[in-house]
DNA sequence: GATGCTGCTGCGAACGTTCGCAGCAGCGAA
DNA sequence: TTCGCTGCTGCGAACGTTCGCAGCAGCATC
């Protein structure tokens, strides 16, 4: 488990180095069911090797290199708190996340698509929504009344 | 200065109380001719008032009461700060910023409307997309060859 | 105008995240 | 295999934001 080759490819493709912390965060990552914070993910890899001996700066530094690798990607919902996920390459997708019980949902929006090429149109960027946290209400909620 | 009748009965229409630190935050903001962050906003409060005794802590609860009133709209952009900025009731948008350079600019979007209707069909949520933030890159950072 | 309820405020501590720095270690070259 | 460059790490401080608490003050009532 200090391998997994894929990773290690996809990092030293880029010109970045495979440190052992790399390996063990993005693997820890990698295997997790579903969102993870960072200091989750760091439990995760101290749970594993409780002499790692990694720094929770690490797994932040560690998480804004895989995004940029396109590896993972970061959420920031109404809980302040960033979460983290492992990204399948052809499951583009997006998440709704309940402004009342925090719990979150994903889906896939084949209208964002218009809006990029809208917001080219209008405004001249090219926008990047691959992954995006939505705020709305979900069905639990929305019957109990909303948030009020 | 000190009344702003509109905002003295948005505020208090919904039960909440007029206090002069409410006043003169949102007063601030409303003025502002672009966003302000909440530091900004305190300190333009201190401008006019360097006696108003104002503490940051009322700056964000006053900003995030407003939002809910519908008064204000929360910003949480690629650079981590939140910015904020005063809602006029017909001017629903959303907002573009650049990843590379942190310029942003607003566009109204009508494909979220149906994004809106997909998330309903497909998650069961509600969503509410007033007000979003979404990452790209600007025209003078796309033709600079991006972040790369 | 005086009174009472309770929502709002200031303070300071705590949280999650980022930054600067000195030293370590991955990786390519010899 | 050894060496050197430099990207990466751990540490701790700092940042922006949120929270808990005790006291203050807006508003309704009399």
């Amino acid at each position: 488990m200090s391998c997994e080759p894929e990773i290690a490819r996809a990092v030293r493709e880029r010109g970045r180095r495979l440190t052992i912390q790399r390996a063990r965060i993005l693997s820890a990552l990698r295997h997790a069911s579903d969102h993870q914070s960072a200091e989750q993910i760091l439990g995760r890899v101290l749970d594993g090797d409780p002499h790692a001996g990694i720094s929770l700066s690490t797994v932040y530094r560690t998480l804004e290199t895989a995004a940029d690798l396109g590896l993972t990607s970061e959420l920031r919902g109404a809980s302040g708190t960033a979460v983290y996920e492992w990204t399948e390459p052809d499951a583009a997708h997006h998440h709704v996340e309940c402004a009342a019980c925090g719990r979150s949902a994903a889906v896939e929006l084949d209208s964002l698509r218009l809006a990029e090429a809208e917001i080219r149109d209008r405004a001249g960027f090219e926008a990047d929504i691959r992954h995006l946290a939505i705020p709305g209400l979900c069905p639990d909620c929305r019957g109990a009344g909303g948030e009020a």
